[in-house]
DNA sequence: CAGGGATATACACCGAGTGTATATCTCGCG
DNA sequence: CGCGAGATATACACTCGGTGTATATCCCTG
């Protein structure tokens, strides 16, 4: 999800280690998915590499020595252009969906039973998300949302599919 | 969007050369991305690593010397597995819109006016899937639909986080 | 027969992601 | 007192996916 961009913001906030910005990422957009060490300091390298922060000398704190890492103009500047810019919305019309539909059509496989348990681990997944909806809290209720939101829009073009199975199974065959 | 399975998929169809089969993918799958030739080569060389295709000797042909890659036993057994199991719905929550705003929100930017901006964006493009989908054939269509499903899904998160703008804002900043 | 376009593959490079190793400090417990 | 577990902190090696570029052959046309 865009982590350089998302730590550049992060230091924007204020200088930190590498550490702290893996807690502090994990904190508000980890969820399910927190950000690997690996990952921390080899992106850090690379905005390092680029002049988007600089890296203080590493320091004798208390516990292990760390590095500070400082956000610079350049790094300020793309970041603000960053976060003004709007989401390229669906600019590559692809999905697995799709794909896994059409392969099946076009090696003869049963695409309606595909579909059907597809659109049952769909429901499944919208009631844990509606339960964790009902009892997080905001932050969580919000993407719970965001995520019942794309799976019910899944759940539409599931039977949207599904319905036009025979004419997609002509063309695709010709 | 899971090239080395589709790439197998092709193959059970028919044994191919690299070449035809970038063609076969962009054909069905590749709407506005085409699969790089680098990638298809990296790929089948993976593929073959792993025993899941099989290189045939290089033949001169019409044309320049080609390699005819065949589908070997595990490459079926690991395709119909994939192809008969669902996608994962949703499993991360995460998304670039979210991240946005609550980075938008820590920083004491203005994150109403990127939802207006990203609000925007989206309705340019869903004005652009619409025309798609009118003129285009099924295929098309379907996949406009499938994009139009889910840039609607984030208007209403887009409404539904515009109005909630305040309560995340203190969330956030505790 | 020269050269432009289609056919066909190889290679080098980078970012993203994953796993593992390593080193230091703190604190509790016998 | 000292020792080991756990928290803090970073580095490194490796793989995959993705992008761009180079290279070689054949075909057709003028």
């Amino acid at each position: 999800m865009s982590v350089p961009l998302t730590l550049l913001g992060l230091l924007e906030r204020e200088p930190s280690h590498g550490y702290d910005l893996k807690r502090d990422y994990d904190a508000f957009f980890g969820r399910g998915k927190p950000l690997p060490y690996g990952q921390v300091y080899s992106t850090l390298g690379r905005l390092a590499r680029d002049g988007k922060v600089v890296a203080g000398e590493a320091e004798p704190g208390d516990g292990p020595e760390r590095k500070r890492y400082v956000i610079t103009e350049a790094g300020v500047t793309e970041f603000e252009h960053w976060l003004g810019e709007p989401v390229a919305p669906e600019p590559t019309l692809q999905s697995v969906l799709f794909t896994k539909v059409v392969l099946a059509l076009l090696l003869g496989r049963d695409a309606e039973a595909y579909l059907d348990t597809q659109r049952a681990a769909h429901l499944r997944r919208m009631r844990e998300l509606t339960e964790l909806r009902r009892t997080g809290p905001l932050v969580d209720a919000l993407l719970a949302d965001h995520g019942l939101f794309h799976l019910e829009a899944d759940l539409r073009w599931i039977d949207l599919t599904t319905a036009r199975l025979d004419a997609l199974a002509a063309e695709v065959r010709a």
